[in-house]
DNA sequence: GGGCCCGCAGGG
DNA sequence: CCCTGCGGGCCC
């Protein structure tokens, strides 16, 4: 969904979707399709003069499987037609409203004369073409043969369990794997979900423009760092964060925490694996399934099938506890349980989120393959589910497991349905282990995250919990190369969050005495009440002696058409967001006393360009080149049973590393000012084995000036790219002939 | 397809 | 500082 808002420029040059003419400058060629496109109208653009040269525009990159982190599951040739029929010159904009709807039902192929179809745009979504042969109604869930055709996951199912093994349309056969685990069709759920909205998406308005600020010093993709002895992403460090969210940030990513895109993280959105999933915020951790703080709630879970217990029905599932499995001998995982699982830790920090009625972020992967409702390949965000309740039970492997019930409750429609709108509220589904359940604990007080059946939606009723952490802008080995920068980071973090989250929509201050309208608008109570100031409720006058008491107009928000008179008869502060700003604000002051404690005893000579020899001794890191990236954690190795390497040079904490992505070969994605500054050959990406690359030497220490610690050694990354290691022929695609 | 094993990242 | 962890790449 992501290329919804992506749109390149007609014939004219005319940008399809702000519908300026942007100048030379401001437009970008497509390497691959020549096509023009508005750089301002892009969601995601090329960092270098050189990556100009190389781009390849978001439909092209899509096709050719070399994508930005985000996917969309519209083919890029329903865009393609869609941009053919934006770009004819010849049609008006009804028609071409006439002709993409033509297009979404399926009726008018791209190639197909103008004027086919025409007929019958409204006589029903998408003309029966992709109907359920069993029910004869659009799909439910759709699920499609390879042969193509399409049914009802739940008709799907029952035609399988008679027994039958062929299609119920063409008699061509089921593949066994089908037949066991269907899995839903997501691109003709999305084409069913666009052509029902009696709005053409593609009048949905330009992406913002957003800003070119890098706050962070991190490649945007994985890269291996030296120590990794593993190639690909199997040891790679993460690339930046590109949301703006503390890793303890509940509940949907909107579009303000989003500097990127400015859309936020949509449900629907796909990732390559658990590095890019990381990225933009839905679950941070990269082996964990269950994200969470045991005396603060769980954000955010994944469902990858690491737990036999777990149980898939799209807008319900049973998730399975963390622990139990025997992790020696160097391992992440483990399918073994054995021993009992307990409510502590993430298991307790799920508790909480249950208990408080907090949303959880649900990312399912492709990796649990007993779900009809996981991917096909990578992971997906799915929105936000509450856990409703939580017990422990004896697991199919017999020791205890905990157990919780996650129902969704999102605004956005899940990606296997074809509504137009998000969650009701639904009743609990029976669950039969409660039966045999111990230690059953439900939520007691009312949730934190509910529906308002006033305006129809999900949303906080209780304000979320308090982040305890900065957000991802810089990661430990960050903070601890520069005080400066915590410091920096931490009071950004602070007051930005409480302007962000707590300012007044009147003065766009953080609130004193903060009020929440019906409409769930917040001001502060002063500006409330100067909004309204001389136009009181109810008006009295003196007509003829005689007093006169008459209804005012309606009394609408400050920020919206609802009326609040009633809430203005007797408005009261927000207890809650009252603490809520006032334990941010103490946060905030903490900090601030510590860093100018900071000052007074640090010296004043650290100017950014320059880095102290004591700091790099004190942290361990080297900074290298400006711009360059900066934060491989040198760290310890492992205790766990490290079988090292052995050769002359053990590694060490004293290591220092130094990040700077390296070419691939291949010659995508990394920013031109990088590769410049390494000197060194470039490390072959081919030969995954055996010989390691030699250790590369921070390019501006090579070249001259930038101070380094002389004695310490220093490491190399290579932004991770997708042949890595794989000698294998690249030009064999598989998936076509499954 | 299963087993092995690594650095990374976060919790406490 | 140590422990944990529903990854991921490669070997077999």
């Amino acid at each position: 969904m992501a290329h919804v808002s992506q749109l390149p420029c007609d014939g004219d040059g005319v940008c399809m979707l702000c519908k300026t003419t942007p100048s030379h400058e401001d437009q970008l060629t497509c390497r691959t399709c020549v096509t023009p496109w508005h750089v301002s109208c892009l969601s995601s653009r090329p960092e270098s003069l050189a990556s100009t040269l190389q781009w390849e525009c978001p439909d092209c990159s899509s096709l050719s499987g070399d994508t930005p982190a985000v996917k969309s599951a519209v083919s890029g040739e329903l865009i393609a037609a869609i941009r053919a029929i934006e770009a004819d010159a010849a049609l008006t904009e009804q028609q071409k409203a006439s002709k993409r709807q033509e297009l979404m039902s399926g009726k008018a192929l791209p190639e197909e004369e103008e004027g086919a179809g025409r007929k019958g745009v409204n006589d029903g979504v998408l003309d029966g073409i992709f109907n359920c042969s069993f029910c004869m109604q659009l799909p439910e869930r759709p699920v499609t043969t390879p042969c193509g055709h399409n049914f009802c996951l739940k008709c799907f199912q029952k035609w399988v369990g008679q027994g039958k093994r062929t299609c119920a349309k063409c008699r061509h056969a089921i593949p066994s794997k089908m037949a066991s685990q269907p899995r839903i069709n997501s691109s003709l759920v999305v084409a069913i979900r666009m052509a029902k909205m009696s709005k053409s998406y593609v009048t949905e308005g330009p992406a913002k423009v957003y800003h070119f600020v890098r706050n962070q010093d991190r490649p945007d993709k994985a890269f291996t760092t030296e120590r990794a002895q593993k190639t690909g992403k199997s040891n790679a460090a993460s690339g930046k964060i590109f949301v703006t969210i503390p890793a303890d940030h509940f509940g949907p990513i909107p579009a303000e925490y989003d500097p990127e895109r400015n859309q936020g993280v949509l449900v629907g959105e796909c990732w390559e694996d658990r590095l890019e999933c990381r990225q933009w915020g839905a679950h941070f951790p990269h082996v964990a399934g269950i994200a969470g703080q045991s005396n603060h709630g769980a954000q955010s879970v994944v469902l990858s099938g690491g737990y036999l217990d777990d149980e898939d029905h799209g807008e319900w599932f049973l998730y399975t506890g963390s622990g139990g499995r025997d992790l020696s001998g160097n391992k992440r995982t483990n399918k073994d349980q054995s021993f009992d699982q307990t409510f502590e830790k993430y298991n307790k920090a799920l508790q909480v989120s249950c208990l408080k009625g907090y949303p959880v972020r649900v990312v399912r992967s492709h990796k649990e393959k007993r779900s009809s409702y996981a991917p096909e390949k990578g992971l997906r965000y799915d929105g936000v589910y509450r856990i409703e309740k939580c017990w422990t039970k004896v697991g199919i492997q017999g020791f205890k497991v905990c157990r919780y019930l996650f129902v969704r409750c999102d605004n956005e429609p899940a990606p296997w349905t074809s509504d137009e709108h998000g969650d009701r509220p639904r009743p609990l589904p029976p669950i039969p282990e409660l039966k045999k359940a111990t230690s059953i604990i439900e939520r007691k007080s009312s949730p934190s995250w509910d529906f308002e059946e006033k305006d129809g939606c999900w949303k906080w009723k209780k304000s979320p919990p308090i982040s305890k952490k900065t957000v991802q802008t810089l990661d430990s080995a960050d903070r601890k190369r520069s005080r400066k920068g915590k410091k920096k980071a931490k009071n950004i973090t602070v007051r930005e969050r409480l302007l962000r989250e707590f300012s007044c929509l009147v003065c766009g201050e953080v609130m004193t005495l903060p009020m929440t309208t019906p409409c769930a608008h917040n001001f502060c109570k002063s500006c409330l009440e100067g909004a309204f100031a001389g136009k009181s409720l109810v008006r009295e006058r003196n007509r003829g002696g005689r007093t006169l008491r008459t209804q005012k107009n309606i009394m609408s928000c400050p920020s919206c058409p609802t009326d609040i008179s009633d809430f203005l008869q007797d408005p009261q502060v927000n207890r809650e967001l009252m603490d809520a700003i006032e334990s941010l604000k103490s946060q905030n002051e903490e900090e601030e006393n510590e860093d100018s404690a900071e000052e007074i005893s640090e010296d004043v000579d650290n100017s950014d360009n320059e880095i102290s020899t004591e700091m790099v001794e004190e942290a361990g890191v080297n900074e290298c080149a400006e711009g360059s990236p900066t934060n491989c954690n040198p760290e310890r190795s492992p205790k766990r049973q490290k079988v090292d390497a052995g050769e002359g040079s053990p590694k060490t904490n004293d290591e220092v590393v130094n990040c700077i992505p390296v070419a691939q070969t291949n010659g995508k994605g990394s920013p031109e000012t990088d590769t410049e500054e390494v000197n060194e050959t470039p490390v072959a990406h081919t030969n995954g084995k055996g010989s390691p690359a030699p250790v590369a030497k921070c390019g501006k220490q090579d070249a001259g000036p930038v101070g380094v610690a002389a004695n310490t050694r220093r490491k190399k990354a290579e932004v991770v790219g997708k042949d890595n290691g794989s000698p294998s022929s690249p030009l064999l695609v598989q998936s076509d002939f499954e």
